[in-house]
DNA sequence: AAAATGAATAAAAAATATAATATTCATTAT
DNA sequence: ATAATGAATATTATATTTTTTATTCATTTT
């Protein structure tokens, strides 16, 4: 039963946000308890009483973003009318579009997401592979359809995260061009389809 | 006409040995002109005569490496009774083994070529544009011996080397055990052959 | 009692001083 | 004349000090 009081859980998510926009904007380093506290209108000490530390706001930041990634590739599979081939290139377009975004507006985000894949990799790895289980339904449903001919759907999801890590990885979204980026990422879906062999 | 005399070059050659050898092992910044001076056994003004400065041996040095990369990967290119799909994969494949050797013996080497890919791209870049243009050659003789279908073999292969990206990057044999990018490479070829559609 | 504060302490980052290294060049050897 | 040297200077990195920031906790407020 709801009241209009503030719950803790409604103190976290202030602390979140305001944790968020910073460390998007300026980094974790750039970012002080303080300015966070400051932005909630609330003291440093009391920031304790929601979170460990800072590390601990770090992880809940990371957490919502894959969060919102996964809701955004979830669209992606209950889009309607759809083949399983036109699905599958808009998961990982999706996916493009949304790290590129994240990495232009919200540039020391990644600093973030870097952190944690050495200092809480369990985090990350448990993200992929609820990604990879996601990519799963999709290859599933082109099989049923009779669009694919995947023996192995779990394997073959696999492989085809491999195959599009330049599109997905934070890493090369400021080494290429996003259009270079675009038009590989196309390129590559369509290759995965189709195959180089002659049919 | 060579004489028994030493040569500019060998000396620049020695030079570039005793560098080659420090900077994979302790890094770029943890190598001093002294050090590399004493190693070939002159004073370190004299070093350069050869080179206008560190960062120049660097260069070399890491010209070196793609020059052995490339004559690999042609080496693949001239193995005999191979089909154009074994060709593709060899071509994959050994570039990860030389890759991940080169990072298992001179873990410092990675610390120049990502450097280079900041200061230095175009020489990246001009290396990429060569192994691309390898690559090339491989499609085109799958095309030829009616085991592939590629319309843009330029374009392809460009795909391909993006699809392929995670395996011949510096960046993920830290991150990934060999084993598993083994068997991904693999499996990621043998998808970019076939395809997942139905035939 | 639960929530919040802010001063006290521990840890980390910035600034500064110090030392090491890169680069130049006048001099010497081949 | 060409090649090589090593001391002199400019740069860069390392160690040290100082300052800032994270974290704790006894106290106050709701």
């Amino acid at each position: 039963m709801k009241t209009l009081e503030k719950t803790p859980s409604d103190v976290k998510n202030k602390i979140l946000e305001a944790a968020h926009a910073r460390f998007g904007q300026y980094g974790m380093g750039k970012t002080t308890m303080a300015e966070i506290a400051r932005d909630c209108d609330m003291s440093v000490g009391n920031l304790y009483r929601y979170y460990e530390n800072k590390t601990e706001i770090g992880i809940d930041c990371c957490k919502g973003c894959f969060t919102e990634k996964k809701a955004l590739l979830r669209e992606v599979i209950s889009r309607p009318n759809l083949t399983a081939g036109q699905r599958l290139e808009a998961f990982v377009m999706e996916t493009l579009y949304y790290i590129s975004g994240q990495f232009a507006e919200q540039p020391r985000l990644f600093e973030l997401v870097i952190f944690m894949s050495t200092e809480h990799k369990e985090l990350v790895d448990q993200h992929l592979k609820e990604v990879q289980s996601l990519l799963t339904e999709i290859l599933s449903e082109g099989n049923k359809t009779g669009e694919f001919d995947i023996a192995d759907v779990m394997t073959t999801s696999g492989m085809i995260l491999a195959a599009t890590m330049k599109f997905t990885a934070p890493h090369f979204m400021s080494m290429f061009p996003l259009k270079q980026l675009e038009k590989e990422a196309k390129g590559v879906v369509q290759l995965l389809i189709k195959g180089l062999a002659r049919h």
